[in-house]
DNA sequence: TTAATTTCCATTGACACCCATAAAATCCCA
DNA sequence: TGGGATTTTATGGGTGTCAATGGAAATTAA
């Protein structure tokens, strides 16, 4: 795997840990996560648009930096980019079982706890408070669906899904 | 063998497995499944409009890539398509007799039990609940009559239905 | 020293892996 | 071409391993 995948659920315990679900630690892996010193860790800040945080390894880290090259050197936009996008990072590394230490900062912009959501979104994942994820993606999945008419447009109809009918039997 | 086709009913047993039909395993051998750890597993996500998931190998989850290259990195839009294409997404991989574990929400979704429907749609298949792709197999093909008179008017003959008799049977 | 982290160890439970059996399809040869 | 022999599938169940979690010990800070 190579991208971050899929939604998990763990436990915030009373120190603010909580386990990084094995999956997404292999993908940090492969994005050069190092605990040590020197590189990574894992970039965690609050996103800019919902209750919930943006998090990620190298790649993530780079793709920011890119952004703001985007962006001339003294443009009001990108003072305001960077201090966004660079002034709430945290860089989180994980213990010997794989856990990370939510700060408080980062915990009150989502309001963590008891349990949070981990969410995979290919190249970053996210993490929420389970119940306002669950509204989220009811939201996400009927904007989805009005995407869709995009994504198939200039398809025949019946192509892909199966609602032609007249699909497989036995 | 290179897509998915025909429909075949396999028992879900108490710890949540079920057999992937022979047929569909060879064809995701083909599509580049494998089970480690780097690369693929099936994909497997609830479909949009239906109560059954939607399933495939490598191909599909390019397919969900392309989707989102097109769209500006740091959109709001962006993240919610990511959460409604990736964040549902399950990757499953097979033991060594060809079976996966279907996870509680997946099994939810389209409320499978006992037995299940693997129903072929050429680059990807369907897992429905059996009764439940019955009904929906016959009210599609209603519906696909009372439409085909406005699809089809004006074409050509033989420009039948895209899906038609090929769709495989057994 | 007291508080706050970070590191280390123990427990639990889910799941991947392994083997066994039954049913079905395929082969093969008289 | 019929039917026994062999191989493939489907399915059930046991078990070892690892992820997730809780808590103690050790380290650092204040």
């Amino acid at each position: 795997m190579d991208r971050f995948v899929s939604t998990f659920t763990n436990k915030l315990d009373a120190k603010g840990r909580v386990s990084i679900p094995a999956g997404f630690r292999e993908v940090l892996a492969r994005d050069g996560y190092s605990g040590g010193q020197s590189g990574g860790g894992i970039y965690c800040y609050p996103a800019l648009d919902t209750p919930a945080l943006d998090a990620g390894g190298e790649s993530l880290a780079r793709k920011i930096d890119d952004l703001l090259k985007g962006l001339s050197d003294y443009s009001d936009e990108r003072d305001q980019l960077s201090v966004a996008l660079y002034g709430d990072v945290h860089i989180l590394k994980m213990d010997g079982e794989g856990r990370i230490v939510l700060p408080e900062e980062l915990r009150a912009h989502a309001k963590l706890e008891g349990e949070v959501a981990f969410v995979g979104l290919g190249q970053k994942f996210q993490i929420w408070q389970p119940a306002a994820f669950d509204k989220f993606r009811t939201e996400a999945r009927e904007r989805a669906r009005g995407h869709r008419r995009l994504f198939y447009a200039g398809r025949r109809p019946g192509d892909e899904e199966p609602q032609g009918g007249q699909g497989a039997r036995e």
